[in-house]
DNA sequence: CAGTGGTCTAGACCACAGA
DNA sequence: CTGTGGTCTAGACCACTGT
């Protein structure tokens, strides 16, 4: 482990979710934690900080640390809001699989609005992709991408059919660092209904996505029509 | 100001807003921002580390500190995703006007869902509340809400009329603290569609929600079924 | 190499909770 | 009062960037 502040993050992670630390328990204070740990309260500090911000304990003044309830939904595909990669997580993580359909897959130039989004002067060159994906076979995403070729050049087809974070991660060597998101619930186009079988009356989940390399750059501007009734997002919050 | 890293991150957001540091440029380096402020550099990282999280700065080993862009959306109602409180927030911010109409506001006791949804045993009292939600006059959210009555005593329909947190936090002086919430695309349903004028083919941004207190405790459990046209939720997620 | 942010320390003092 | 987490310091050393 790189840290040792990631690495008393995943330890007691681990122990929360194995039960060791039952929910709501009192976990031990900070300075028992800096003598188990062997470091300094600051480092007990920012590992901890990571589990309140994922919600898995809260801390009080004067009382301690508690370990939250975290409830496990099953019914549906649950995106945790935060999350930035969206279904590339779930192939790998689980034993569904996700595949996909080109719809589209053209160069072309940036309008005003894409490159107001991307940052980049209008007209200079953009992929445009539309794809089908697919969760186990059944359609469940329409997904319509821009991307600027300058930023990522080398774009294929064969790349398309997997990940394209997969690429810019690993074969780009670039980081994708974060995301900013807008959620929102759609009436569904024809469209919409033919590719990912829908009736008129089923709406569409939709989340606008700019994506952002660790520079700052926004790398992708992305429009997705999830089916209404396969997705969930969850998300956690607190007040800072 | 409490916090001297309180202070900092207000101080260097407003200069970020007012466009003293403007989008793109680079911050001062943490050693010369621990003298202008006169503080140690780990102050300095704290307040920094809020507007990372706000999505506002980015930072990078070796390089620096730099604006991000900060959009504008106004077509829509904006919640920010990571927002608690919901639309009395709005109520207080902007000039626009909340208002509820009260449909159903009873006791009852908890059935199973509900009860471990708030962390309280089958059977106990709570309040079961049905409200219209009017911005600007006009209905947009039909909201559902479960509490406890043990925790949260003394609701009257004068206070539904206004706003619930209101009372939580100034009148009971409780610290509401966290939320999770599920976020998904409905199908209208005919109640729906009369009390928020939608026609059969229109959906529901329908937002489940449990809000806790800063024990840890859950107080409220509330469905909220939001006009997919007037609603959008944004969010900005980070790898951390 | 110098400049910059990331991690970590050892300890001080404060604020809040509960016996 | 003790036990707890919150804030803050002054400084060390490391990792990454660009000259």
């Amino acid at each position: 482990m790189a840290n040792k502040y990631q690495h008393i993050y995943n330890k007691i992670r681990e122990s929360i979710l194995t039960g060791e630390y039952p929910v709501n328990s009192k976990l031990p204070d900070e300075i028992t934690l800096t003598k188990q740990f062997e470091c300094s309260r600051m480092t007990i500090k920012k590992a901890l900080e990571l589990l309140v911000n994922e919600g898995l304990i809260y801390r009080h003044q004067g009382k301690g640390t508690f370990v939250l309830s975290h409830v496990e939904r099953k019914s549906k595909i649950i995106v945790p809001e935060r999350d930035i990669k969206g279904l590339s997580l779930i192939s790998s993580d689980t034993n569904h699989k996700v595949t996909s359909e080109i719809l589209n897959f053209s160069l072309e130039f940036a309008n005003e609005s894409i490159a107001q989004k991307l940052q980049i002067p209008i007209d200079n060159p953009i992929y445009n992709i539309s794809r089908i994906r697919f969760f186990d076979q059944v359609p469940c995403v329409l997904e319509q991408t821009y991307m600027s070729a300058a930023l990522i050049p080398g774009i294929t087809h064969e790349i398309l059919n997997k990940s394209i974070y997969d690429y810019i991660e690993n074969q780009l060597n670039l980081k994708i660092v974060s995301a900013s998101k807008v959620l929102r619930a759609s009436i569904s186009t024809e469209n919409d209904q033919e590719h990912l079988n829908l009736t008129p009356i089923e709406p569409i989940f939709e989340v606008e996505q700019v994506a952002y390399l660790d520079n700052g750059q926004p790398f992708e501007y992305s429009i997705s029509r999830h089916r209404y009734d396969l997705f969930e997002f969850s998300s956690f919050s607190f007040r800072q």
